[in-house]
DNA sequence: ATTATTTTTCAGTAATTTTTGAAAATTCGA
DNA sequence: TCGAATTTTCAAAAATTACTGAAAAATAAT
């Protein structure tokens, strides 16, 4: 397979895994072309590669800037700007992780901790139900959150890393 | 907070949730609801509950059975078809991770394995930078692996639990 | 201060995804 | 076997989400 085909495959694959995960297709294969783009690009290189408009290049990189996985580089005398994104899928994954929680996990157990406090018989069974389902959302928040730590940690320790595979 | 209420915002978010994840609001809230739910639900109940039509309550309870989260359930003596929920989080948790890993893990990495034998010099950069990110991947795939499998059994290991707040 | 370049915004349009509802198929009891 | 109850399908409609492109805003050189 040649390098053009295989760098066409990848960011068409990355596109369609993106959006099994709540991504829009666009946002995915920027990132995509951007992980396997050896030098920072401009907005100009990425609508031609990607035959895509100009807004919509701007607005996807401003959301992949606000996820923390693309950066703005400046080029000494260059008026245009670049960008390039993390290249290692490590830092990639677990700023993904770090993101998500923040977005999702925490607001979510926020809410857990309201409805925990629900009015109710807890011998009506319709309560007993409702509170045993929001308690163990909760139980299971807290430990994800644990989990999460670990994955952005693990890359850093071998020891955990062998330590995993015990429990397969 | 009333029961009712609670209810209803617990259906409301979790389905907000699960566009965010890819999901579709309405699978997310029939799942929702069932999970809450102490008996055993029939399709009518749910078009009611849910105001949607019997054709959307019967394809998303049968996508939530392709994912192994609703079950059917057969009340001698009715005629109708009843569906309920596992209300386990941590067997939740568990049974999404296996479908996402089979479904998207799984075949991603085998193109990773294939897209690795891109022909091409490794000295050039644009060849290089490609191979790294493939190879990062490769890499990364394999590890989550062991992360999920971890995940998968660590609700039944209070050691396990206790020591991944170590790593905190 | 003026002008050329580049970035950002956003209303309108297009594409995609979801939902409806009625018809067809299936199931089960009599 | 027939008919009522129930489930399933799917074409059309609705709703949502994403994209375009041109105009406005911002930036920086002269």
């Amino acid at each position: 397979m040649k390098i053009s085909e295989a760098r066409q495959q990848f960011i068409s694959t990355w596109g369609a895994m993106g959006t099994h995960r709540g991504i829009n297709r666009t946002m995915a294969q920027v990132h995509a072309l951007l992980m396997i783009s050896p030098d920072p690009l401009t907005q100009d290189d990425i609508m031609a590669q990607l035959n895509i408009s100009r807004g919509n290049v701007n607005m996807n990189i401003r959301d992949l800037i606000d996820w923390g996985l693309v950066d703005r580089v400046l080029i000494p005398g260059e008026r245009k700007e670049y960008f390039t994104a993390e290249k290692d899928i490590w830092k990639v994954a677990t700023q993904i992780i770090k993101e998500r929680k923040k977005r999702e996990l925490d607001p979510m157990m926020k809410l857990m901790d309201q409805l925990s406090k629900v009015e109710g018989d807890k011998r009506d069974k319709e309560v007993k139900t409702f509170l045993d389902t929001i308690n163990g959302i909760k139980k299971f928040g807290a430990h994800a959150d644990d989990m999460l730590d670990v994955l952005v940690k693990s890359d850093e320790s071998w020891f955990l890393s062998t330590a995993l595979k015990l429990f397969k």
